[in-house]
DNA sequence: CGCATAATTGATTCAGCTCAAACCGAGTGG
DNA sequence: CCACTCGGTTTGAGCTGAATCAATTATGCG
């Protein structure tokens, strides 16, 4: 963990598959996953890891396959959704530091959703087999892995609370809120991703989205533009109903997603 | 692993706390998550858990509670469901050898969700200090923990799926059916728990599950008293939709949830 | 047997979907 | 500079799946 690689785009020859990045240790440094572990184990690791950058809107795994490689969201954002002909149902949106379908890839399991970039998003690879022999050697790095997915467990909780408890409105208007959180060391908070795959996200039409955006905003959240103003964090909080456990808890688990 | 103790239960105080069983070394062994563990960890392991058993319709796990050990269901049905005044809304249903929500157990979270035993339920309780020194000391339960979760999660992104993309008749069919399949060696499928829960954790009323009965019957699958009977394999199928991977592949992740 | 809890049935309401049309902004090309 | 797409978004009208509320009928169970 001590060279410094320069980070330069190969040109990929483009088609859909992804370019590949040179990877620089520091990515790696901050990387969750790469916390407490003996330092040569993280030498191994760097050593089978890669980086692939992904065109917005491009597939990163589909549907059914199985995933061949331990993938962490680096930059950018990534949609899980199931995708039935017209119909697309997103799951879970990752964002930087996020693993990615840490279960199928670590299993061999046929995914159950297709992970997308929804931004330009740079991810890092370790291949299977390097991975596996991390888990079988390092606890502490096994017990990293567990933690990522108990927030992700978490988050799916929360997504399947939502679905059932709350209104589209009261969705919209917690998941705005998170966003602007998550965003506080910006000037103003902004949303990333088109529309009609936030409204995915949140298990309603594009259509119900764009009605119940007028509706938060008569309960103090307003989305001019791309840019979120919360007018009135009380109110709004008050309306999109009791948040179970507001406190940070996914964070805490090395769980970044939204 | 050798001596067998006779299974007893300790006569408790009536009250609302768990009765104390002894644990057999046989119940042990079969679980998933000792799979392939080394012979001693197995042995301090064991003598680091106790065995309770819950009365249908106690709680073992209060929501908003940290859990105070590592609860693998050795019998009966447990539900996870979030509890609001009188809103009750259902996340998953765990049967013999799951792990009652592992995340929350290891990492010290509060829980989402209250669980509750829905029939007499034993459970064996490994305490945390033991199970997070057998994380720290072998890589294969971390390995077999990890698996486990993989299950968990994939139960979720179903429910969250079927929430979205499936009507109420349709996961109600979809459930009556993988209940069937799990008591494949049963004479006759039998719904092991109240419908107002079985509604619950299916995302509807206990009103709308009582009507969804009548819509499925009329597509080849009958509930006559408690015993479920599929008169038409094909024609209910084809109603309930394409089910994502059919195969069973929770179970191959040591999930034996509902 | 009688009380409490669970399940059904009916009537009504409503949140959110679908379909269709209008609108809007960013490229693109003449 | 303007016209013309073209995708994304908004708006409107109507429909429908499922919730709610209320009343009734089973089903235990002490």
């Amino acid at each position: 963990m001590t060279e410094l690689l320069s980070e330069s785009v190969i040109p990929d020859a483009s088609g859909p598959s992804p370019a590949r990045l040179r990877l620089t240790p520091r990515d790696c440094e901050a990387l969750p996953i790469f916390k407490g572990i003996e330092e040569d184990l993280a030498r191994t690791l760097l050593d089978a890891a890669s980086a692939r950058q992904y065109r917005a809107g491009s597939t990163i795994v589909r549907q059914g396959d199985t995933v061949d490689g331990l993938f962490i969201v680096n930059s950018g954002l990534v949609d899980l959704t199931r995708i039935d002909g017209q119909h697309e149902c997103g799951v879970l949106l990752l964002s930087a530091r996020d693993l990615l379908l840490p279960a199928a890839s670590l299993f061999d399991e046929y995914s159950l959703v297709t992970a997308r970039a929804l931004t330009t998003t740079r991810m890092i690879v370790i291949d299977n087999e390097a991975a596996a022999a991390a888990l079988a050697r390092s606890p502490r790095f096994a017990a990293n892995l567990m933690k990522a997915m108990s927030g992700q467990w978490r988050m799916a909780v929360r997504n399947i609370l939502d679905l059932n408890c709350r209104t589209a409105a009261q969705r919209l208007g917690a998941f705005l809120l998170r966003l602007v959180d998550l965003q506080a060391d910006r000037p103003a908070a902004v949303l990333p991703i088109a529309k009609r795959h936030l409204a995915s996200r949140l298990g309603m039409s594009a259509e119900t989205l764009s009605r119940m955006l007028q509706v938060v905003a008569d309960h103090g959240l307003y989305l001019r533009g791309r840019t979120i103003i919360v007018r009135n964090r009380a109110q709004i909080e008050e309306y999109c109903g009791p948040d179970p456990y507001p406190q940070r808890d996914e964070r805490d688990l090395d769980v970044f997603a939204l």
